[in-house]
DNA sequence: TAGGCTTTTTAACGATCGTTAAAAATTTGA
DNA sequence: TCAAATTTTTAACGATCGTTAAAAAGCCTA
């Protein structure tokens, strides 16, 4: 009790119901929202706790007093997103088992993309900080990127009844993640190439297209459990 | 003459034949060296010079010396390795003419991961500047990595002989490039999910593994030009 | 209303950043 | 060899970074 007391928690108003529910959101929460949208801007180093205190229209040493550090922000962020993922991820396997795998996956990716368009910060936000560890100068959050895919790849794996082998849905679930991933969160990019724009419905519809057109052969493939669709000779 | 010298033009000892080769090379060369190194271990931002400076053993300003600024230094370096990259991808379509679509792809694979196994820095520049791009902000030699794209493509599209419309062209050759930069750059991550070395030919294996098996159904698509390769049903 | 909380603001710290200027060292050419 | 040109080093600038401490403001309860 003495000496202990170090880290500072805030001591929120606990569970009194929010009486009119008037719109003005609890400073942790603007934080949160911002820090979402800055991180999704910009790699781990790059955000800074100045912009999203900026972001959140307060004053930024506030944030170190609702998170300890940018660190714990971040994962607190990833945390966040990666609920509100897992969250809508389940409910698109509805129905699925009933159709066909090209019917299935059709669907399957309107329900993706329908959520991609409204939660667009979880896949930028991976996208951005993915690739950047070497073996030191890890990212605070890493470890937590890689639960979100396997994650991810569990759900699929409940979900749809498989024949293929391990090895092979694992190769086909890391390239589905790899290609949603980076078409979603690398848009920009992609977009300019094809002369649309970044965020329209246009592009969307294109990179479904390509995902079907890239990985319908290979959903057949482990869903029905031949063996090596016909690469014998060839 | 008077007024517009205002940009520091470091004279080098021009067309000397290097006579005995004494491997100390050049200031300039170390620089880019070593900016190639650190640019390859982080994302534009979050590079430094003094990070630079340190790898290529000088004083950080010298950096400024023999390059206007950091933006330069990077345009300078995607230059250096996209050039490197196109002078070896054009050698590895070699063959291939005579191939069918498997062995083709196995061999180009081969040759492909032989070059990034000794020059991994192009494919982890590009990955880890690709995403940031919003609007605003965008980084330094972002047109250069769309040449890069491009450029890989026309290579393709010259060398392989293809009946398929431009539309699934393009839908394979940027899931290709895409699983390629992300597999190649983002190693750490992908090995430590299946418990492999990063870089180790293990690694190289299953990368190689996982792009043909999701790919090889459409190379052969676009290579037969075959309509819609029996989607019509199922 | 007064006193004790919680929350917010202000100010400042040490560190690192890109860049510049000037001094020092080195190399070059006559 | 000596002056000029080139290269390298040293020092410093303004800016931004994460974080901390202390003051100020707001709030609830007695």
């Amino acid at each position: 009790m003495t000496t202990l007391s170090k880290i500072k928690i805030p001591k929120k108003k606990p569970s009194i119901s929010p009486k009119k529910g008037h719109h003005k959101q609890p400073t942790r929460e603007k934080i949160i929202k911002a820090a979402t949208q800055v991180f999704a801007g910009y790699p781990y180093h790059s955000a800074s706790i100045r912009m999203i205190g900026k972001a959140a229209e307060i004053d930024h040493p506030l944030v170190n007093y609702y998170f300890p550090s940018k660190a714990a922000l971040f994962e607190a962020v990833i945390d966040d997103v990666a609920d509100e993922y897992y969250q809508a991820n389940m409910s698109w396997f509805d129905g699925l088992d009933k159709m066909n795998p090209k019917a299935g996956l059709d669907l399957y990716l309107d329900r993706f993309f329908d959520f991609a368009l409204k939660h667009p910060s979880a896949f930028r936000i991976i996208a951005l900080n993915l690739v950047q560890a070497e073996d030191h100068d890890v990212i605070p959050g890493y470890e937590r990127i890689r639960d979100f895919f396997a994650k991810t790849k569990q759900n699929f794996k409940d979900a749809v009844p498989m024949s293929g082998t391990d090895d092979d849905i694992d190769m086909f679930l890391n390239s589905f993640n790899t290609l949603a991933i980076n078409y979603l969160a690398a848009g920009t990019y992609y977009a300019s190439i094809l002369g649309i724009e970044p965020g329209s419905r246009q592009y969307l519809e294109w990179v479904k297209k390509t995902m079907m057109f890239v990985l319908l052969p290979r959903l057949r493939h482990i869903i029905s459990g031949e063996s090596k669709g016909g690469e014998s000779k060839d």
